[in-house]
Parts: structure tokens; C-alpha cells; sequence
DNA sequence: AGTTCGATATTG
DNA sequence: AATATCGAACTA
């Protein structure tokens, strides 16, 4: 049944307010990788203007539209891959973006992959997580309901910040971002950049 | 500041 | 159809 907050399923296909927080803590397990998420983003599909699916569907966002427990990975700055978990029941185009995680398996894999860092930065930001695990576009629609991810225990409520989402031009400023609070593993990115991409005239 | 490619918007 | 613009980032 959805709704219950002890199962993956449960979790997933329920609102995506609830099932951001509670993804924190999960693990997400690809070729030889684990990472611990630390750091998550509630997109809300069609209610959402900063979601990817805000316009309805289109070739890169059908995932979304699917069945909760996908996989949706786009690609994006013409080189980064980033990942997000699709929520709500079948229809429904939420999804949680995953921000950051700590590598908890496979360690000598991330490091290959992400060339000389410290271990605190291997999954330290969406795309550079994806880097870590190995995913890429070829992975998007990938079922994670077999074990591929699975859930920890409920986050203390008390370990959970939220704060405004990273990087949106226009969005409602909701505070759809979520992280376990002291992690070293949390992405810092500053976003609060003031729009002035303009073109200067005069 | 530069990267560098796909999706989306705009134009012919 | 062709072109223009910009992005749910990251590295230097």
C-alpha cells in the first residue's frame, strides 16, 4: 500500500515532500559503487515550475511519468549526468534529485572514476554522484525497486535540514532541499549567484 | 571564466 | 528545417 513509510514502494510512491527526507540515509548501489545519500531535492512535476516536467511530457522527461522507484538521469552542461529518484504513483511526475552522498562501498572504484580528490568530495554534488556511481544516460528508466536501492532506517527529524533548492532560475523559493546536517559530504554549492547573465548594452 | 551537447524556443 | 539560447554543474 502507499503510504507507508517502511518500504521503498511505500515511500516512493507517496508525496514527494516525504519521500525526500526519508531517501536520506538510503542506499543506492550501481556497478561496484554504494553511496549513502546525504543531500536531496523534491521536485514536484506538474506543479513545479523548476521541475524538468513542469511542461508536460516530452522524450527526456517520460521516465518521470512513469512508475515510482525509476531511474531519470539527464544530462545537462554538455558533459553532466545527474539523477533523480521518480516519486508518486504512476502518472505523477515527481522525483528527487540526489545531491550529494557519502561512498560507503567500492571505494577504490569512485576514486578511479573520479580521478584524485578527497574521499568527502567523491559524491559531493549531483553530478559528480553520478560520476561516482558510473551513471549515465544508458541507465535512465533503470529499476532500483530490486535492490538496487534500498532504505535506511527513518533520519532523526532532529538531523534534517531544508533550505531553498540549488541552482533554479525561476521557481517558487519552497525549501525543497534536504540534508542530514554535520555531513561533510553535503554538497556546499552556493547557488545564491544573482542573475546577471545579461548582455550588457551601453 | 570556460566548458560543450541536448532540449526547448524561435524563425524561415 | 535551421538557428539560437541556456541549463536541477564542475574545474580552474
Amino acid at each position: 500500500m502507499p503510504g507507508r513509510t517502511d518500504t521503498l514502494e511505500g515511500v516512493l510512491a507517496g508525496p514527494v515532500l516525504e519521500a525526500a527526507p526519508r531517501l536520506l540515509g538510503a542506499v543506492l548501489r550501481h556497478d561496484g559503487v554504494a553511496v549513502r545519500l546525504t543531500e536531496v531535492e523534491a521536485y514536484d512535476g506538474s506543479n513545479d515550475p523548476g521541475s524538468h516536467a513542469y511542461r508536460g511530457p516530452t522524450p527526456r522527461t517520460e521516465v518521470m511519468f512513469g512508475p515510482p522507484g525509476r531511474l531519470y538521469v539527464y544530462f545537462t552542461y554538455g558533459m553532466h549526468h545527474c539523477a533523480n529518484v521518480v516519486c508518486g504513483p504512476d502518472g505523477t511526475a515527481s522525483a528527487v534529485l540526489l545531491r550529494a552522498g557519502e561512498v560507503v562501498e567500492g571505494l577504490d572504484i569512485a576514486r578511479e572514476r573520479r580521478g584524485a580528490h578527497p574521499d568527502r568530495d567523491l559524491a559531493r554534488g549531483p553530478a559528480r554522484l553520478c560520476s561516482a556511481l558510473g551513471l549515465d544516460l544508458r541507465d535512465n528508466g533503470l529499476d532500483l525497486t530490486s535492490g538496487a536501492l534500498v532504505l535506511g532506517p527513518p533520519p532523526d527529524p532532529d538531523r534534517v535540514s531544508t533550505g531553498p533548492r540549488v541552482g533554479l532560475r525561476q521557481a517558487p523559493d519552497h525549501p525543497w532541499r534536504f540534508w542530514l546536517a554535520d555531513e561533510p559530504t553535503v554538497s556546499r554549492y552556493v547557488p545564491a549567484k544573482p542573475v546577471r547573465k545579461r548582455a550588457r548594452s551601453r
